[in-house]
DNA sequence: GCAAAAGTGTTACTAGTACACCCATGC
DNA sequence: GCATGGGTGTACTAGTAACACTTTTGC
């Protein structure tokens, strides 16, 4: 089995929600090639560690614990995506409560944000792309499963709820159906508390219940 | 950049339909490792081309097309997959009419043979774990999109078109439900012809609309 | 004429959609 | 007291699920 020179590497969508905003986590660069511009977080991989090893080692180092949702999305291979060299990349989406997160910004010295998807800076490499096929990916998840528990905080709002699903879906949806259809899902409990500040009468907070699976919705 | 010691390699799950039956297609091994084993089809990705374009000219060469619906799956990193070294697989599903396909047998020189996918043989490598991967991957399409209509050739009974459905699914279905739901999707039209032999009434033929798009059912 | 498999219609139920008014808060 | 956004119920529609008998062919 003869060496080669094709490099693979990993590429991780970080997704959460603040605010009803769903946002995803870059960090910028500041080597060339693309220095000064965004990048999503990822690693060459190793010889000695398969892709989901470098991918939570990764989020380990990123965020400070490995226990997010993750799950592959896709593998890019296109020749001139990398000006290095030959460079794959795998990409993975990840889905965090923003509220147990502590970035690690000391020890890794670099720039890092959360970014709304609706307002991305300038990104290296095709990163753009493998974010738009993310998107894609979650749009899928959402209609098809109850990942959206992985990206909420305890606290949230059925409007806000209701944002990012039409946000992600690009879709606008009857508040009094979209309600009904949550709550009747079973997925949810109020808190018993109020959302404070913002104008209007205040939303009540939910939070999703303890223990609830990964199950198909339809 | 450095050089390294690992490989990328496709592995293609060739999915059709025959009598009702879904199948897909196999190579034995000649070779160690896992001599006399069947596998799936695939390629070492060279330097200079894209995973797109390796699993396109691979289907050209084993089918004699190279339009032969396909999309990524997933890619495999475990380290042992494959004991000759660290190899990793980016597989694909790929579907087709198997009217239309050729096997290239002559050129290649190998035992080429479709497997009733309820009934495999002794599979190489981590085969039968990538070909599990693809029928999930293949479920969700074929709940979620119209799919179906590139494994079928374009005779084909409700019937057998049911029965696929049951496979795959894993589930039971109503006969005049189903009928009901496909017909009134406006995918399918009869063809005027009737299937012969078989004991029973002769079923109706049908074929997929020209032009139908892929498109999310729901 | 009988075994085997295909074709057909109606009713009940469930989920989804459409839609308008009242309520709690901040200023 | 008014502007802002949140909360609520009902009627209609469409899709799904349950269900049994008749038809066409081969032997």
């Amino acid at each position: 089995m003869s060496k080669n020179n094709i490099i693979l590497e990993t590429a991780i969508n970080i997704f959460t929600v603040e605010k009803g905003i769903l946002k995803v986590l870059l960090i910028r660069k500041n080597t060339e090639p693309y220095k000064g511009y965004w990048s999503l977080p990822g690693n060459n991989l190793r010889e000695n560690e398969t892709l989901e090893q470098n991918v939570n080692d990764l989020l380990e180092k990123m965020v400070g614990t490995k226990e997010i949702y993750n799950e592959q999305d896709y593998t890019f291979s296109k020749l001139d995506r990398n000006p290095s060299g030959r460079v794959l990349a795998t990409s993975y989406i990840a889905l965090t409560d923003n509220n147990i997160i502590q970035i690690n910004r000391e020890e890794n010295q670099l720039e890092i944000q959360w970014f709304d998807i609706n307002t991305l800076p300038k990104m290296a490499y095709d990163h753009k792309e493998i974010l738009e096929h993310a998107q894609e990916l979650l749009k899928t998840k959402l209609i098809n499963t109850n990942v959206l528990k992985n990206l909420f905080p305890s606290d949230f709002t059925l409007p806000e709820l209701q944002n990012v699903y039409e946000n992600i879906m690009n879709i606008k949806l009857d508040r009094r159906n979209f309600r009904k259809k949550f709550i009747n899902l079973g997925l949810i409990e109020e808190t018993g508390y109020n959302n404070v500040g913002g104008s209007g009468r205040p939303a009540k907070l939910y939070k999703f219940k303890e223990n609830i699976k990964e199950v198909n919705l339809f």
